[in-house]
DNA sequence: CACTTTGCGTCAACGGTGTTGACATAAGCG
DNA sequence: CGCTTATGTCAACACCGTTGACGCAAAGTG
């Protein structure tokens, strides 16, 4: 089987339109695709024709489709993380972590939804595990509890991400009826047999929206709540 | 067109192998072929072939591939909440309610996995709404806080029930991979590139477990911070 | 019982997908 | 210059979701 990844700058040869393949190239080709035309235009097919290049000629670079979602993930990771510096308040640096992480994750929705419960134990999570741990020893936290509460917060900030990013990358029919949903069939609520529905009905626009911010500043809340006095 | 979703109780008729279809039997059976063989085996093909009928056979209970997976959804949804009846204290009940919901997605780690963030509008769903935003209603909460804060609430935890799950629905070895990386790549970290994670070193192994219940503890303290008061 | 209606299972087909093995060709080295 | 080999191209395979036409048999009617 001829199918290898190789190194970077080993010979080329241009494709028949004239382009020099790279793995760079052909991640950034599929970033740009999922931006401009949604999470479904993402396929070896459509990647090979927007490079001007035969599909299988994708899989001298990347070993399949998953290992090249991995790739464009790698990426996004990076570019989210890229210049964070905690400052002297743990509360307020926590939260732009948590607001870091998820822009990184909504930016390019489909990718990190495929591979938001993948765990690559890499250089950046190194990075943003020291950092977070940080912050919540700085906060007074001891050692344990530092772990326990940094591992509470990181997963829900990853795991809203990861749900606000599925979301994104379902097929635009789908996610609008999911929408519409809360303000259509929900409104028919049968008064009687939900009558806590039917008290907040006009409030259930709110549920098509984001809870992200409101979870983790309440989440934030509780460990101020917890956290030794004065530190903050 | 005669694709149409047919109530309950029409005539049938027994498909080639004498099988009687039905949309709980379909549903079932998705499960049943999701939890063998993993989420990529769900396909209408071979849902059809496991039900001994023709693929084409299921567009007479379901609209489309999306209609049979929200239903599956709504089932692990109704069999979680089977029996549970909320009590007066409405942080415990929220608790169990949470409790519950991450039980029913971890004993369908991979249907959970790809069902998790969809909106089901299916009764099980409505049943769970409303008992969620009636909780926060009975205490004291004005309903379009009702509403936001149950959001919060519910994200949370179908999000960290989905990431575990997720987890569970990987292949062992990659699993346990995963958990071993705290107590031993993370164990070599270099101590002044990295002084936190070199603080908190004998600590890491927490890592490894589920920060579930920490997170709906620290979530639910919030909550009962921002009651109106004594309300419980 | 016979007749009509119609629910629904089956078949064949369309256009999409990821992936692979064989082949051809050009880049770069000796 | 010729050889080796990396790599782009092609054709093919095995899937996928979905649809429209067809016909059987079950339910409804008298």
């Amino acid at each position: 089987m001829p199918t290898r990844v190789p190194q970077e700058n080993r010979r080329r040869r241009p494709t028949r339109s004239g382009v020099l393949l790279s793995q760079g190239l052909i991640v950034e080709t599929a970033l740009r695709l999922i931006g401009e035309h949604g999470p479904e235009a993402l396929s070896v097919r459509r990647l090979g024709s927007a490079l001007g290049c035969d599909p299988s000629a994708l899989y001298r670079y990347f070993r399949n489709t998953d290992d090249l979602v991995l790739a464009v993930a790698d990426r996004i990771i990076g570019d989210a993380m890229e210049g964070f510096n905690p400052g002297p308040d743990w509360v307020a640096s926590l939260r732009e972590m948590a607001l870091r992480v998820r822009a990184g994750y909504l930016a390019h929705p489909r990718a990190a939804a495929m591979a938001s419960y993948r765990v690559t134990r890499r250089e950046n999570e190194f990075r943003a595990v020291e950092t977070g741990v940080g912050l919540l020893l700085s906060a007074g936290f001891a050692p344990d509890r530092a772990v326990r509460l940094y591992l509470a917060f990181i997963d829900t900030v990853l795991s809203h991400a990861a749900m606000e990013a599925a979301c994104l990358a379902l097929p635009r029919q789908q996610r609008e009826a999911d929408q519409q949903a809360w303000t259509e069939v929900y409104q028919t609520a049968d008064s009687e047999a939900y009558p806590a529905l039917s008290t907040v009905r006009g409030e259930l626009h709110a549920m098509a929206e984001s809870s992200f911010e409101e979870a983790v500043d309440l989440l934030l809340a509780a460990l101020a709540a917890h956290a030794p006095a004065g530190q903050r």
